[in-house]
DNA sequence: CAGCATCCCCACTGATACTG
DNA sequence: CAGTATCAGTGGGGATGCTG
């Protein structure tokens, strides 16, 4: 993942951490209680595995997740949220009501169009 | 810009909104209050002219912000947050504390490597 | 000042197949 | 189950120059 060599903001930084397209997704799942991948991968409709594991390691990059594995069979991982990704969730939460607002409004929208209203 | 077809959960649409690599920049500062084009580029470290009208264009289809023109010489414009666009700062707002702090937690690690006692 | 037109690159995404 | 490897398409981002 390209990160910026340098930031002029620290908002840069969050935005960088969170900007890939499934990011806000698994961090939301996550905030409900660790999963394994494959638990994660049933949960999040569309994603590929590859897209999955590659977002995954990044996260732990920044420390926004971690990770437990036991190597023993049946084999068996779990991600979860560190102290740092349940503050970051704390904005993905916000940018989720915010789709709902924005999704009623357009629905209202439509509905009036509908209706030759607007 | 590339959006999502159809949304599995309004959290994507946010995302969407914001995801950017400018978007988060343009929205804090007409935070500031409304802005100009030069105004604006001359603000954000970085940006090319280009970028921030192409951004700026598609904040303005997706409701996040409005624009004033004066057609009259001199040639004047100004861009502004709407409603939806300063409720979508609250988010970024919080990004931007979050970056404050990770890069404050980064900062005392590495003096902690320097020292030797990492 | 405000903004469009071109050309180009590479990072992100994704489909598919394979391994321990 | 939990990953890795490979190959390919595309669109986001940027440099530069032109127009009203």
């Amino acid at each position: 993942m390209k990160m910026r060599s340098q930031y002029t903001c620290p908002l840069e930084m969050t935005h960088d951490i969170i900007k890939g397209k499934w990011k806000p997704l698994i961090i939301w799942q996550l905030s409900k209680g660790g999963s394994s991948l494959s638990a994660l991968k049933k949960s999040i409709r569309g994603i590929s595995q590859k897209m999955l594991v590659q977002h995954l390691n990044e996260l732990l990059e920044c420390g926004v997740i971690g990770k437990l594995t036991n190597d023993g069979y049946p084999l068996k991982s779990e991600y979860f949220l560190t102290e740092r990704g349940k503050r970051i969730f704390g904005a993905i939460s916000i940018m989720q009501s915010i789709g709902i607002e924005m999704m009623l409004e357009d629905d209202r929208e439509d509905f009036l169009k509908e209706k030759g209203l607007l």
